[in-house]
DNA sequence: CGCTGCTTTGAACAACTTCAACTTCTGTGG
DNA sequence: CCACAGAAGTTGAAGTTGTTCAAAGCAGCG
């Protein structure tokens, strides 16, 4: 239970200046009086409480968001009246990037626990980096980067077995929560198996029996949501691996 | 066998201001003045054959593509010596957005027939942008139009069965050449059914039985890559469906 | 304390894959 | 122009993986 902060999140008001996040977040290259700019078209919402929305499907695309603290889901509603989740979000990350094109969020966003945001005017935003071209820079790194980890999870989807896509995930989550200055080997997860599973595309079973399976392996320590991450190599080997070198690799362990 | 052309593709060193392709490219809503600049950056490229190389894994990234007439596939090799196909490019849409964060090419692009492309050197690109806000506005567009065809088909991949994801891939399919003035109905696919097995996340088998599965249903015509869809609302349906009505479904037509 | 929602576990079942054989197509050289 | 080799596509049967269904265990909360 030792989740040791070395950076401290920022609480509701402070400025992209004194912002912990800011080597994640737009700001990343600018400096002084053009990130003064920045942090005057930015709005601060106050938190959102668990399960509360951050947007939904159909709203008017006037904003992109950025994470300050807690952690948000995405998720589309298919034909079928089930959800597809399309991401979660921690702190740094941005939000709602995929609504420029039609203007309308194509998806929902909601609070995982309690979450504040960060809101940039998109119009603001444009107008900016007119006269800004590193912000520009960054927006285009940022959304770049954005459809670099969807192509990953594509391929995570398409080719993976149940383990390696568990193993992806939690090496996933344990990086970006080591790029935010907390633990990578020891987190709380805010999101269900339930989330977990239809993130992945897998049964909520599979999710459970695979999170015993690494327990059992002594991989992982999984105690409900809180995760303990024992053998780094291990998962990234069965994240990586193919069906057929996959019984090897995991047999070493148990 | 009419392949009706509703537009001619453009040949090879035609200007943005004859290409039939503007409404669908980065052109889109620029006019005049500011279009003839656009032009001015753009290179022109001789093209390609079947099975030549665009840009390589860890190529640096100076330019992004445009495709001019013909078709591409990318593809990421992964760890163990497999391939993910993660996209099929089609005249007038982009590749090489998912290189700007990294500055290296994450994929291969590779032509599936002879095919040319306009390159547009991102510096150059970037720097135009910074003058002509409605350029800057459709580029943010496009690459946003990306991350959401991206999830749609994490969705795909994540939640659906082979009979859906190959009724969606038809119709997507089906829909951009539409798009481009070509008969939505009937068209050749350019590429192999291990291509599609491979980009869908199925094995080719269970590509090729449910292609001769829809043509046995008469919802396809499909003579190797020639494809006439005969039922456009069945496609639909099982494309949206799930698991349960899916049979329902499917003998409806049986 | 007993409800509710989330998680875990077991067993039967279905979908897709794998393996293997066969057919059809493509293109290359004699 | 035909023959042949290799690639691509199709088909069948067996085998796995993951799903579904059902039920029990656990934590949180009024």
């Amino acid at each position: 239970m030792r989740d040791r902060k070395v950076i401290d999140l920022p609480s509701s008001n402070v400025s992209c200046n004194e912002c912990s996040l800011q080597q994640l977040c737009l700001p990343q290259s600018i400096n002084g009086n053009e990130l003064d700019k920045l942090d005057n078209i930015i709005e601060r919402k106050k938190p959102l409480k668990r399960n509360e929305y951050l947007f939904q499907v159909g709203s008017p695309f006037d904003s992109i968001y950025v994470v300050r603290s807690g952690s948000l889901k995405t998720y589309s509603p298919t034909i079928d009246g089930q959800e597809q989740v399309t991401g979660f979000h921690l702190p740094g990350e941005l939000l709602g990037l995929d609504a420029i094109g039609s203007g309308q969020h194509p998806c929902v966003a909601k609070a995982l626990e309690t979450t504040s945001v960060c809101e940039i005017p998109f119009e603001s935003l444009e107008e900016l980096t007119q006269s800004m071209p590193t912000l520009q820079h960054q927006l285009l790194r940022l959304m770049s980067k954005e459809i670099f980890d969807d192509q990953e999870l594509m391929l995570l989807l398409g080719k993976k077995t149940a383990e390696a896509r568990l193993s992806a995930f939690l090496l996933s989550i344990s990086l970006r929560f080591k790029q935010r200055g907390f633990s990578s080997t020891e987190f709380y997860l805010s999101m269900s198996r339930n989330d977990i599973a239809n993130y992945l595309g897998l049964a909520v079973e599979t999710v459970s029996r695979m999170f015993t399976r690494f327990q059992e392996d002594g991989i992982i320590n999984a105690e409900r949501k809180h995760i303990v991450i024992n053998d780094w190599d291990t998962l990234q080997q069965l994240a990586g691996i193919s069906q057929l070198s996959e019984k090897e690799a995991c047999t070493k362990k148990a």
